[in-house]
RNA sequence: CGCGGGAUAGAGCAGUCUGGAAGCUCGUCGGGCUCAUAACCCGGAGGUCGUAGGUUCAAAUCCUUCUCCCGCAA
């Protein structure tokens, strides 16, 4: 078939690369508009545009994508379908009917749970058993068209964000693959989703990583994966971010001492206090310096055992 | 030119302000002790102090250049 493709961040890109594996022919892809990098310097490429650039393909960067002159461009491509995978803007009327055979969407979750921008992420910040992608028509609302097809997988019990955007990644393109064809075959299923369980998730904010130490072990733990890599969980100490990249609950040191919120530092490993159990601090970061162990961190630091975290 | 932290042994750091023998905690190697050990004791190896230049009798340290890493802000 013949295809448009949307999308930005890196699972896109990797279900773009699918497509390009496939008997589909990619007129053309969208992508969000290029924006300053970190730390002033340059700009980034969103992963898709890289991948696009890469397979030469054309490119196109609206700054909405719902602008008559943009929607006019599409409409002489002539997609026979539009496949949207985090795109980043929401698709009006005036393309959502655009193709043939409409926009397919590629969601990180088991529809309807989880709609919205950041369903990977919740799923791990849940501690939920499983997960999935969901293919679907596209309708006006968020996440709300009919199902044609879902996958499911378990979550490993240390699944961090990143890792389940990898494996999420694998199996996007191969069931997205699976659905076209079925679309073309005319054996494609419609599936209303129950508006009744639906759940929303909105984009994660920076601010959701700072660690509230008055929670639970285990929920700390779980956010501190579900975080991962971006926006990242921390804390400060001494009035610098301590960004804390992995943690566990710290199952041969139930003994240890700690209130909410202190710091303990016993045989070279790191606690820090919560609402129930100390929870071990594996791997951190301290502002301006590199991602490293526990343990190298305490034969640095000169943070003293029993400090609070502000 | 957006703001800031950093680069010293394989790892993590101190030392830099106030210039004057290259240190600490580990790791590693060898030996000892031990029923035994990631424990303890003794000993060794391992550094162009990120790069380039300048000041000085003397630079990890002061001045300047460049490179790389990282946090923030967008």
């Amino acid at each position: 078939m013949k295809i448009v493709f949307m999308g930005t961040p890196d699972i896109a890109a990797g279900v773009l690369a699918s497509l390009l594996d496939s008997e589909h022919e990619i007129l053309g892809v969208v992508t969000q508009p290029d924006k300053p990098n970190q730390r002033g310097n340059g700009i980034t490429f969103s992963p898709v545009k890289q991948k696009a650039l890469e397979a030469g393909l054309k490119i196109f960067q609206p700054q909405k994508a719902s602008d008559e002159a943009f929607v006019e461009e599409l409409r002489k491509l002539a997609p026979d379908v539009i496949v949207v995978v985090a795109f980043g803007q929401i698709l009006k009327n005036n393309i959502l009917s655009l193709p043939k055979y409409g926009c397919i969407n590629v969601h990180a979750s088991l529809l309807p749970k989880y709609r919205g921008a950041s369903p990977i992420q919740w799923a791990v910040i849940n501690g939920d058993e499983e997960t999935g992608v969901t293919i679907m028509h596209m309708d006006a609302g968020i996440d709300t068209g009919d199902m044609i097809l879902q996958k499911k997988i378990t979550l490993a019990p240390d699944e961090t964000a990143g890792s389940l955007f990898d494996r999420l990644t694998e199996i996007s393109g191969p069931t997205l693959l699976e659905a076209l064809k079925s679309i073309e075959d005319g054996t494609a299923v419609s599936i209303p989703q129950n508006d009744a369980e639906a759940t929303y998730v909105s984009m994660l904010k920076k601010s959701m990583g700072k660690l509230n130490f008055n929670h639970s072990a285990v929920e700390l733990e779980r956010l501190i994966r579900g975080l991962i890599p971006w926006p990242g969980a921390y804390t400060f100490v001494g009035g610098k971010m301590l960004k804390i990249w992995k943690a566990g609950i710290a199952a041969d040191y139930e003994d240890v001492e700690a209130a909410a919120g202190q710091i303990r530092i016993v045989d070279n490993a790191v606690f820090i206090g919560t609402e129930d159990k100390p929870l071990e601090i594996l791997e951190l970061q301290l502002e301006g310096k590199k991602r490293m162990a526990a343990s190298d961190f305490v034969r640095g630091t000169v943070i003293a055992d029993g400090t609070f975290v502000e």
